[in-house]
DNA sequence: CGGCTTTACTAAATCGGTTTACTAAATCGT
DNA sequence: ACGATTTAGTAAACCGATTTAGTAAAGCCG
């Protein structure tokens, strides 16, 4: 028993496929289907489970009520919380989501897109790591919708929902050198993402501010293929270097950071202080000590899901830039 | 300059719409298509850039690769790091992932599994939390290639991805009795779930095998609509009861009474020892001390997709049933 | 040079819906 | 009782691809 299409139905009923369209889309009384027709019509439906083909609705629509959501890796648990609820706030608007990773990799990114596109997905929202390439610089012009969120490119006009970075990486770090820190070295992943640049800009400023010496080579640089081998040979040369402070440019080298601590130098883990951009839930008890700076999750959800459907519904371009202010914890 | 098509190219070149899609197919030689005409359109395809519409191609050839990923949560480590691996590895073989969350709600399950079949997906990952529902059963009985994971149903025959839940969990917990352990609690969010019933009898076993009491007051369960506030509640019971070993059946529970144990008795954290199900990079250094059970993520992910591969290529029926062995981590 | 094969290509059907334009029959108003 | 309107429905085009079945022209053979 194959499935049932519009056409087996009209057949079956001896009614042409029209009327069961009409009928299906509730548009029965509209269109002047007799209330007995609609009945025989619905009956008969649900006697044989009829589902619609989405497929074939969505080729004809144009709209396939499927967003895509690009990020660099799903599973960082604040990608994956924001795609949660992201997912949530869709699904009440009619809405599922396709996922896909980039790997911070410029071509996986294009490719990605493109296949999104091809998909006909009604929109994007996207975590990019190469905002200013063809495809998205393409697809804008077209006036494809589109959210922008946790990154940004300046030169490139879109809609952005962004979390403050400079100022509140200024302030967390002010925070430690008010309580006496003295030498305070950062820790990032490759910084080709403005974002990170200005959070690195914040320290930098920090530093500066107290007429603190910027000594460059406590400014370490991981390779993020390599997380954890990089970041546990760089960690070693901060420690090795004196630091009283690590600030780290998001939760991800923050997590592998705290856990290289607790495996290699448990006996520093009171000495020294982390400070990091993102919070995660274990930064509440875990050592050495994490002020950090929580980013406004379901803001972020929530406001990417609105500017998205507005520019979806509108059919116009729009450019937004969402700034949104993170909360400092402290512990 | 909106989009072109098949059409439009053919028009635009002077072909028919067969010759362009022939040739877009590298059918061209195939179909004597001659070199100086495949030349032609793969040029002027380049000039303005076409990208086949996949909707259209998915109606015709009646698949989509897609695949629809529906797990209780998504932002839960455990099921976004598999998902993540089974995007790679359908990345690789052309695929996409459709996900879905259904908060262990059988309604949205069904819901959420209907819309992807409607959305014609190729084929389903899912860690169902009602297995034996009609929906599924129906799907079954369509032969619906669909690959099961983490959860399991005795009495309905599927493609199963498991893990052994039994013994490990017995294992676990006799490695704290050979060091002292006397008074063991147990903390789960509803098991309706066969696969955490199995993990329960475990602990039972476990108990009975050492001639320990089984004290059923000590087997909390927790609400999953507010495991926060009910996970307090149930911890704190063990604790006034005086347990020294408490034992999770996943790692959400885990990680909350970690948290949990951290806020409000900190000056317990050494005097007990959890046992989990399920393991979190955070328990390496985390207290209290866990001795947890890692499921082979990666192994269940390749799995999964393994066999849902072969079961979409082959269009026959298969019931396979893969039990894994999880990975004892003692600390 | 007439018939057969090969080359190079195309018209039209199809997938499963939606929608526009149309018609036949019934009902209404006067 | 006759034209106008309403009721109840349908045929066919369309969305953008794939694919089958076919054709016209050129090439080949004896």
């Amino acid at each position: 028993m194959k499935k049932k299409s519009i056409k087996d139905i009209a057949q079956d009923l001896g009614v042409s496929k029209t009327t069961v369209s009409f009928v299906l889309n509730k548009k029965g009384d509209e269109k002047n289907i007799s209330k007995k027709t609609q009945k025989v019509i619905l009956d008969y439906i649900k006697e044989v489970g009829y589902q619609p083909n989405q497929i074939a609705k969505s080729l004809k629509n144009g709209t396939t009520n499927t967003i895509g959501y690009l990020v660099p890796d799903i599973s960082n648990p604040f990608y994956a919380k924001i795609g949660r609820m992201i997912e949530d706030l869709l699904w009440e608007k009619g809405y599922h989501l396709l996922i896909g990773s980039t790997d911070e990799k410029k071509e996986k990114e294009e490719l990605l897109i493109n296949m999104f596109v091809n998909r006909q997905v009604d929109g994007l929202i996207i975590a990019s790591c190469f905002i200013k390439g063809d495809v998205l610089k393409s697809l804008s012009r077209q006036n494809f919708p589109m959210v922008f969120f946790d990154r940004e490119d300046p030169d490139f006009l879109a809609n952005y929902i962004l979390v403050e970075n400079k100022n509140p990486m200024k302030e967390a770090i002010q925070k430690t050198i008010d309580k006496g820190a003295k030498r305070i070295g950062l820790l990032s992943i490759t910084p080709d993402v403005y974002s990170l640049k200005l959070r690195i800009d914040g320290y930098k400023q920090a530093l500066t501010d107290n007429a603190l010496e910027y000594d460059e080579n406590l400014l370490r640089i991981v390779d993020h293929n390599h997380i954890k081998e990089s970041a546990q040979k760089e960690l070693k040369y901060l420690i090795e270097a004196g630091v009283d402070v690590v600030v780290f440019t998001n939760n991800q080298i923050t997590a592998t950071a705290i856990w290289l601590m607790n495996m290699h130098y448990p006996e520093k883990v009171k000495e020294i202080t982390f400070v990091s951009f993102d919070n995660l839930d274990i930064f509440d008890y875990s050592m050495p000590r994490v002020i950090s700076i929580a980013q406004p999750i379901m803001s972020i959800a929530r406001q990417s899901v609105d500017i998205l459907e507005e520019v979806i519904k509108s059919k116009e371009s729009k450019n937004t830039r969402i700034e949104l202010k993170p909360k400092l914890i402290e512990r």
